[in-house]
DNA sequence: AGCACGCCGACT
DNA sequence: GTCGGCGTGCTC
């Protein structure tokens, strides 16, 4: 095999073709890293995808630098994932790459050089630049390629580089892989000796002019002797702000404390004694009976569990039968922040067996993943969609919780792919079993089980025969033509709150818009508060006392005159979820009433904080966005209030209603989890509404009927695929122009009823890019195929006018 | 994606 | 006269 395809860490599409040099070629293999020359000066850490004997004919092959593992990084499994991510969703291998891999394990300009040991250089045959390098490694023993410019020309550094690692003289440092020690946490103790010196009253004496340093030392000697085998943080001291760093030193400083330092993932699994799972119910024992059934037929998992049915439950059993076997598991959340209560179980049976892996974690901490995946030192990996990625030894069984969330498609990120599609795809390349599980299924989900392709498992009632809550419509048109209303609240709502916090429960108020109110507008000329980059009005945030635009995040004070016409009419319209709060606080003046939303949880510790008070019921009632419908499993939640539940519904999408359904349900779980007494009031216009009425009736089976009976009416998926094509340019009327000719192209291939647009998106400007919109809607099937095809000959054919290479072009499929 | 090359406006 | 703006083209 004399060639290689490269793909490389760059928003290319495909994979460069380069030549093997006769010494690594009988080390080379696909899924291992290289380096390789691109462009005049650039080095790139390249995975191999591929090896064979075809030479180019057009162009010459740059040759592989040189290997950088031992054996390959990338599974075989992997290698075929991401020719399918890159087939299916109409994405470059490169952005995959990027996307997949810590960015410590492709370091392209941070590669270090080092002089082989005990050589002899014959200066005599060097040319110029290859001295200074020898020299300048004799003197420092590492250099990497940055420092390198300073002293050679940019385009002579590979040809260097090159030619004295063919003389034997240098090499690529290995020590870049191992140089990730695991990483260190400070803890403290107080000092052994101190005590038996001195006796307690000596020491608080000698701290009674530092009120502070005497606390902490208190605080932390209660702590140690209530448990003295627990290791005390150092970071937990400073979280509550009351103690800084310096009233440590102080202490530090006079020896009656000390810091200790201990490896991170050492201390930090469980290794506390390991609970049994409670016994199954009956209804699971039948769920896990038929999850067993369809995997012996190598078929997926729909697990459909109303909230608190104890999906989790299943889950574990079947991550428990999968370790016995040897195998692996992957647990995908949507978010990794919300999830303490099934790591912590898991955590407390497998203990330093688990590892997390998600967005938040430093580059440090991702190679250490890395590198305990491809040991096999974990077996039970709980990640958000990153960890699709990890080189996974034998993967049994993948569990995606909350399938429907769409944390598993940020329309933001590219490679634009749904973590929840992928991982059955990943399945089936493992051939691990895959668990989808929610207790709101996302329709695709729900509709792809009932036709057979996975198995529909549907656990209808809550662990321990707890009733499921009730749901209440009130009509607001009603209340509020007899006046029995009080701003956004009807008085019924108003008592039903009340009840429930006369007997000690606590109440949620949903309202799922962010910000004070929507918009500000002059009531003399009309003038609305437009953002400068986006073509959207910013929402007025009263809490931070500024104008803020949700899409770009520009910030504005609060115009307090009309800039137009200077007149002080302003007029604030549309209701935020701030401004419902502030309604809550005014009607329950007695009640501890908090918000919860992005806004307000931004500040580190925020959300724990407001956990916390919510678990010891400090807080009555929580008013909040769609934040409040995860993760808050407290005893003493009975009621749910929707005030503005239409605000849900009259949305210009097609799965707005999904989207309802499924933010009512999640939300309505949070009530009555242990009492059974759960109440769901939904207050609207339309009580009439067949989504208002279906919730109702608490019939999940009906709720998707008639989804997809909409959806098959107005050719939705899952009756059909959607491709959309997103084009962006600073300039108006040039992307207008370049989508106009897609549009065309693509009608000139493809039926005229498959190509809807080109449109200006609803956001017609977004961070000062105009955008436009072409909407695929193909049928599915073999035909689609064969249409997929055709897509993206118009899309080449589109690439290749010249004038329009400036446009950036987003391709979701599956939208 | 980066980077070089090349062609036009505002400055020593 | 030159520095630097960004449109265009290319990278195995």
């Amino acid at each position: 095999m004399q060639y290689a395809q490269i793909v490389l860490p760059l928003n290319l599409k495909g994979s460069f073709t380069y030549k093997v040099p006769e010494e690594i070629m009988p080390e080379i293999q696909v899924g291992m890293r290289v380096l390789v020359p691109f462009g005049g000066k650039k080095i790139y850490t390249g995975i191999v995808f591929e090896l064979h004997d075809n030479a180019p004919e057009n162009f010459v092959a740059k040759e592989v630098i040189s290997i950088l593992d031992d054996k390959p990084i990338v599974p075989k499994e992997q290698i075929n994932f991401w020719n399918w991510l890159s087939d299916y969703y109409l994405c470059g291998l490169g952005e995959i790459y990027r996307f997949a891999f810590p960015s410590s394990l492709k370091l392209e300009s941070e590669t270090y050089l080092k002089l082989k040991p005990n050589i002899t250089v014959d200066f005599e045959n060097l040319d110029v630049n290859e001295m200074y390098l020898i020299q300048a490694l004799e003197v420092r023993q590492l250099i990497n390629l940055t420092d390198i410019e300073a002293f050679i020309p940019k385009k002579d550094i590979i040809k260097t580089i090159n030619s004295l690692i063919d003389l034997q003289y240098i090499e690529i440092d290995e020590k870049i892989a191992e140089k990730y020690k695991a990483k260190e946490v400070a803890y403290v103790k107080i000092n052994d000796e101190v005590l038996q010196r001195q006796n307690l009253t000596e020491i608080l004496l000698s701290l009674k002019r530092a009120q502070k340093q005497k606390d902490l030392f208190l605080h932390i000697l209660e702590k140690q002797t209530e448990n003295p085998d627990l290791h005390i943080k150092k970071s937990e001291l400073f979280e509550d702000g009351y103690f800084g760093s310096s009233h440590f030193k102080s202490l530090a400083d006079k020896n009656f404390v000390e810091e200790y330092y201990m490896q991170k993932d050492r201390i930090e699994s469980y290794d506390g004694e390991i609970e049994e799972i409670e016994e199954l119910s009956e209804a699971q024992k039948l769920a896990k009976a038929e999850v067993d059934e369809a995997f012996e037929e190598r078929k997926n998992v729909l697990l459909h569990g109303v909230t608190s049915s104890g999906k989790t439950h299943i889950y574990l059993e079947k991550i428990g039968e999968c370790i016995q076997e040897g195998k692996n598991v992957l647990f995908l959340l949507p978010e990794i922040s919300l999830t303490k209560q099934i790591t912590q179980r898991l955590e407390k049976k497998y203990g330093k067996n688990i590892g997390f892996y998600h967005q938040k974690l430093t580059d440090f901490e991702r190679v250490e993943v890395w590198r305990r995946i491809k040991q096999n030192d974990i077996k039970i990996l709980i990640g958000t969609r990153n960890a699709l990625f990890l080189p996974y030894q034998n993967l049994g069984l993948i569990v995606v919780d909350e399938e429907h969330d769409s944390a598993y498609r940020p329309r933001e990120v590219s490679p634009y792919f749904n973590a929840k599609d992928a991982a059955l795809v990943l399945g089936n390349f493992y051939k691990a079993n895959v668990i989808l599980g929610s207790a709101t299924p996302s329709v695709e989900s729900y509709y792809n089980a009932r036709k057979e392709k996975m198995k529909y498992i549907f656990l209808e009632e809550r662990f321990g025969n707890v009733n499921l809550p009730e749901y209440e419509l009130i009509n607001f048109k009603e209340a509020q033509d007899s006046k029995k209303v009080s701003g956004n609240f009807s008085l019924q709502l108003i008592d039903e709150i009340k009840k429930t916090l006369d007997e000690k429960n606590q109440a949620i108020v949903l309202h799922n818009r962010r910000g004070y109110a929507n918009v500000i507008e002059c009531e003399t000329c009309g003038y609305v508060n437009y953002c400068s980059n986006c073509d959207v009005v910013m929402t007025y945030h009263k809490a931070a006392n500024e104008m803020k635009c949700h899409y770009c995040g520009q910030r504005a004070s609060k115009p307090k005159t009309c800039p137009k016409c200077y007149s002080e009419n302003l007029n604030e319209r549309g209701v935020g979820v701030e401004q419902i709060h502030e309604e809550v606080s005014k009607l329950f003046p007695d009640n501890e009433v908090d918000r919860m939303d992005v806004d307000s949880m931004r500040k580190k510790f925020a959300y724990e904080k407001l956990y916390e008070k919510i678990e010891d019921r400090e807080t009555d009632i929580v008013v909040g966005t769609q934040m409040i419908s995860k993760g808050l499993d407290f005893d003493h939640i009975e009621l749910v209030a929707i005030p503005k539940a239409d605000s849900m519904l009259y949305v210009q999408d097609f799965r707005a209603e999904e989207r309802a359904y499924q933010l009512i349900t999640q939300v309505s779980g949070r009530a009555g989890r242990v009492s059974g007494k759960g109440k769901i009031l939904i207050q609207t216009f339309n009580p009439d509404h067949s989504v208002f009425q279906l919730i109702k009736m608490n019939n999940p089976a009906k709720i998707y009927k008639y989804i997809l009976t909409e959806r098959q009416k107005f050719h939705y998926p899952p009756f059909t695929k959607l491709i959309m094509i997103e084009l962006k340019h600073r300039k108006e009327d040039k992307v207008n122009r370049a989508s106009q000719f897609l549009g065309s192209v693509l009608r000139k291939y493809l039926p005229g009823d498959c190509v809807l647009g080109p449109e200006k998106a609803q956001i017609a400007r977004l961070n000062n890019l105009y955008q436009f919109q072409i909407m695929l809607k193909l049928p599915k099937g073999k035909k689609y195929e064969e249409y997929k095809k055709l897509v993206l000959l118009s899309l080449k054919e589109f690439e290749e006018i010249t004038a329009y290479q400036s446009i950036k072009k987003d391709v979701f499929v599956d939208f």
